[in-house]
DNA sequence: GCCAACGTTGGC
DNA sequence: GCCAACGTTGGC
């Protein structure tokens, strides 16, 4: 099982808005980085993820979701009426990929970017990294089981997953 | 609101 | 193929 860290911007899809979602579940769309679209395209169901609030007061990560279905075509980009829309993808061969996640628990206490930022097992986080924006980053069995530990989380690392 | 960093676009 | 201009992201 791998680990991610997905961002969203709690003013359009917040942690609160996944945990009373339908399920606890939802498509994971809109994403249109070539780089963001490749990793979405690595996931597979089972693996985790972190899931951040950037743009936030304060930013920093609130909950642990699970991928529930592998990449599929983002109908968003098809929907000329979507933010997403994009008139150059064909059907034939979909440029852009969704996933979709639920939310498998809240950190007991949120971690936050200062947090994250000051512990030195951290400073490799592709978060972390100078310029990072990618929406969608790796995140490595270490880093996970650090952060979780910050947060107070009863999940255990990769050793006990499952 | 500012601005650094990055990705994309488009003229040449 | 180069690269300047532009748009976006996202922390501060």
């Amino acid at each position: 099982m791998r680990y991610w860290l997905l961002k969203s911007e709690p003013t359009s899809f917040s942690w609160d808005d996944l945990w009373h979602a339908k399920g606890r579940t939802t498509r994971w769309d809109g994403v249109r980085n070539y780089q963001a679209r490749n990793f979405m395209r690595e996931m597979r169901r089972g693996d985790r993820a972190l899931f951040y609030h950037s743009s936030a007061e304060p930013n920093g990560v609130f909950g642990i979701v699970e991928v529930v279905r592998e990449a599929y075509a983002d109908p968003t980009q098809f929907d000329a009426g979507d933010d997403h829309y994009d008139a150059k993808s064909r059907r034939e061969e979909p440029a852009w990929s969704a996933v979709d996640i639920r939310a498998v628990e809240p950190l007991r206490r949120p971690v936050t970017l200062a947090e994250l930022r000051a512990d030195a097992a951290l400073a490799g986080m592709v978060l972390l990294r100078k310029g990072s924006r990618l929406s969608i980053t790796p995140v490595d069995d270490a880093e996970w089981n650090t952060v979780l530990r910050m947060g107070g989380s009863s999940s255990k690392g990769p050793s006990a997953a499952r």
